[in-house]
DNA sequence: ACACTGACCTCCT
DNA sequence: AAGGAGGCCAGTG
């Protein structure tokens, strides 16, 4: 029995985003929503390159970890965010490879066989808002 | 409070 | 070239 009891639940999270009200340092979970919302349409980053903008270079496990506890509903476009070759990694998340393709694809990301076309659709995130 | 968990990445065979 | 082992560390139970 899952009872909604995650701190990092939907309301929680997105309204320390919206607001900003500063209270409190941004969590590392926080920091990287906001930088996976910068994302443009139609380009993809990688785990390692959030966690290095963070400042935690070798913590993009991590970055995996923020995005697997988002809740259901959020605007934020997670299916940008694959792994350093450009593999899908992340897919079971989005109900399997195909359906993770389709939504990149339909905004307009190309690929190379499995993986994304890097070469073409790799955004690096900048560090400053 | 402690142990385990990863949507990863980099080395080392 | 391809595959495995280890490091990483905030959250979660």
């Amino acid at each position: 029995m899952k009872k909604h009891t995650t701190k990092v639940s939907g309301e929680h999270f997105l309204d320390l985003i919206d607001k900003k009200t500063g209270k409190q340092p941004p969590s590392f979970y926080e920091k990287v929503y906001e930088i996976v919302r910068k994302i443009p349409k139609g380009k993809v980053t990688t785990y390692g390159a959030i966690a290095e903008t963070i400042g935690m270079k070798s913590s993009s496990r991590l970055v995996g970890q923020a995005l697997r506890s988002m809740p259901p509903e959020h605007d934020i476009p997670a299916q940008r965010v694959i792994n350093r070759s450009g593999l899908l990694t992340g897919a079971h998340q989005f109900g399997g490879y195909e359906r993770m393709r389709w939504l990149l694809e339909r905004e307009g990301v190309t690929f190379n066989g499995d993986g994304v076309d890097m070469e073409n659709h790799f955004w690096m995130p900048l560090s400053e808002p």
